[in-house]
DNA sequence: TCGAAATATGGAACCGTTTCCATATATCCC
DNA sequence: GGGATATATGGAAACGGTTCCATATTTCGA
């Protein structure tokens, strides 16, 4: 399966190839009777430019390269999903490179970006880069990479990028003060990822929301939830089948929600009731089935959609004044939050 | 940010082009002495070879193209989730297009594929292709794509290619027979979308099971659910809020439980007790939870993962066995599909 | 009617690789 | 030591487009 190029084009219909690209691009001068003749020959004979010599001759290509941690998470297929729709709009092909959140294949995934040419990359880091080396070696990474770039969620710590990011340290404090408001006074956290900068952040807010009030930090009430449904859910099940445990919980996203509500659930803890809890993120499919469970929402769909439209307009203006987007986190109270029982102190 | 060439490299380590590109690849004669060489020249002076030049001179790319109707759907999540770690270890690029279930942008999207060159396509169509002048739209874009497809999931009426598919007929039989064994006898479905093979044929399994069981197949207990959660609602609530109702039903996917049990929550029906159910798919979220609703398994992302290897076996040999892979469900009975009354009649 | 400007077209260089081929040198076996 | 063979290297021709430039023709205004 031989595909016809430009040249074959040009003389079946006995034309210089210049004039095939002319008609092929709009561009320049060409008669009505060429353009036609054209026309009619590449109907007739199937032809498909190629993309690789476009973008060679052009020194540019028509791609902009996606990179995620977890396809399989829910939260970045929609975001996907919003940047697959403006892209397709733009017309522009999206390359996509799934790092499993390990930070050599993040570093790789870049370098592949690099060698496609793409012309900027949306973002999601597998770690914070927080250590010295590991800095430097993304930001050579990225500086090597010489195109825009828009981080989505998550920041480089100590690297100033653009990105479309959310108040995780204002939302995790406000949703820990709601259940401080709602009358529990021993709180704990399902933690997220703390090589993650959003896990410390959310982990950040909690804190504050404590010390607003007053009440202590207890270092037993913490359980790792690693942003993982499974490590959640173990931890979990072990903290809240001890004698000592919280009567409310902040809990750092949503695959740590799940876990936490399955250890809950196999107890036989009643939410609200046994015990308060506010999620960051919504559930999917429990939130769509009005399940009572209070979380923090967030336009996730939009944030792909203005993760795009940041680096296109990046990429068309090369020095579009620097501007991060934050997107904001409603706190949507269903009743998991309250307290049943009247606090005992 | 002007990209270093071969030649520049060539140039710097005294050598010529043909030599460094042998160092790059690994391949042909190169002396230790001179590959040393090089190399310090490469790694002083951050080069990155184009891919674009490389295709077209190869005349190949090294990219898959991946066409599914919906990013956000979680179903395609996972399978992506699986396509993209097979990817990542053959060392091939994803090119990833969302037809948003629209047929037009299925062909466009071929065409863009062809621009591209990928090496091959997995593919799940926006529709079934049933019309004849829309089957031979899809049969051209497929023949002038010219390399190997791989369906996945939903096959295209009346044009075999191979693929990744379930046994929709006998899977959506085997749950239907669940129900009547579970002692019901009024039984409705929540159908697919009939544009789609699958839709149909999990519909032509439920009136199956019924047949078998000599129980009349009645058009009004029939849900309008399109494989879309906000129909599948609306129609559920329809029929389940009217005073003739089933006493169960065959749920065609999971986006069609989520609303069809929307619609069920809301009207304060029991599950079971007042209605019995099982969906073809797992409901993510609720699935983990241990939610006491009986389904159709399928290992999504193996599909994933299965469509790429295929894929790749047909890529490497142009002529490998036509094999379709048909992925077994297996019936996960919670107790949703029961019933708490007896039979009246 | 003439010259400038607009329109139309094709040749050829170029984009950055790979790869074929020719040539040169090193190695080896008898 | 000499011819065959293995190793090493670079020049040059692809690959399939785009675009600059030169040239030819048409249009148009004064």
């Amino acid at each position: 399966m031989k595909h016809l190029t430009i040249g074959d084009i040009a003389k079946l219909a006995g034309v210089g190839k210049a004039t095939v690209s002319r008609v092929l691009n709009e561009s320049g001068y060409v008669s009505a009777k060429t353009r036609e003749r054209v026309e009619a020959i590449i109907a007739k004979n199937t032809f498909t430019p190629s993309a690789a010599a476009r973008n060679l001759s052009r020194q540019e290509s028509d791609t902009v390269g996606v990179v995620i941690p977890e396809a399989g998470n829910s939260f970045f297929a929609e975001v996907l999903d919003g940047i697959s729709n403006v892209a397709d709009t733009s017309d522009l092909r999206l390359i996509l490179c799934n790092s499993g959140n390990m930070m050599e294949r993040d570093l790789k995934i870049l370098h592949i970006m690099s060698q496609q040419r793409v012309k900027g990359v949306i973002y999601t880091p597998a770690v914070a880069y927080s250590s010295p080396p590991n800095l430097a070696a993304i930001k050579t990474a990225i500086e090597r990479l010489g195109v825009p770039l828009v981080l989505l969620d998550r920041p480089i710590d100590n690297l100033h990028l653009d990105g479309v990011f959310s108040d995780n340290f204002g939302a995790a404090r406000d949703a820990t003060l709601a259940l401080i408001q709602a009358g529990h006074r021993k709180i704990g956290i399902v933690a997220g990822d703390p090589n993650l900068t959003i896990g410390r952040e959310r982990f950040r807010g909690f804190q504050e929301a404590l010390n607003l009030h007053g009440l202590p930090f207890e270092k037993r009430y913490v359980v790792k939830g690693m942003f993982n449904t499974e490590i959640a859910y173990k931890n979990s099940l072990k903290l809240l089948s001890g004698g000592d445990r919280p009567s409310a919980f902040f809990i750092a996203n949503n695959l740590n929600a799940i876990g936490f509500l399955k250890a809950a659930f196999e107890l036989k803890l009643k939410i609200p009731g046994d015990i308060g809890c506010i999620s960051f993120d919504r559930l999917d499919y429990l939130t769509d089935l009005n399940f009572p469970f209070s979380y923090l929402d967030r336009d996730v769909r939009g944030m792909g959609v203005e993760a795009m439209r940041l680096l296109l307009a990046k990429i068309e203006r090369q020095h579009v004044a620097r501007g991060d987007v934050v997107f904001p986190s409603k706190l949507v109270l269903l009743g998991s939050e309250t307290m049943t029982d009247l606090p005992t102190e």
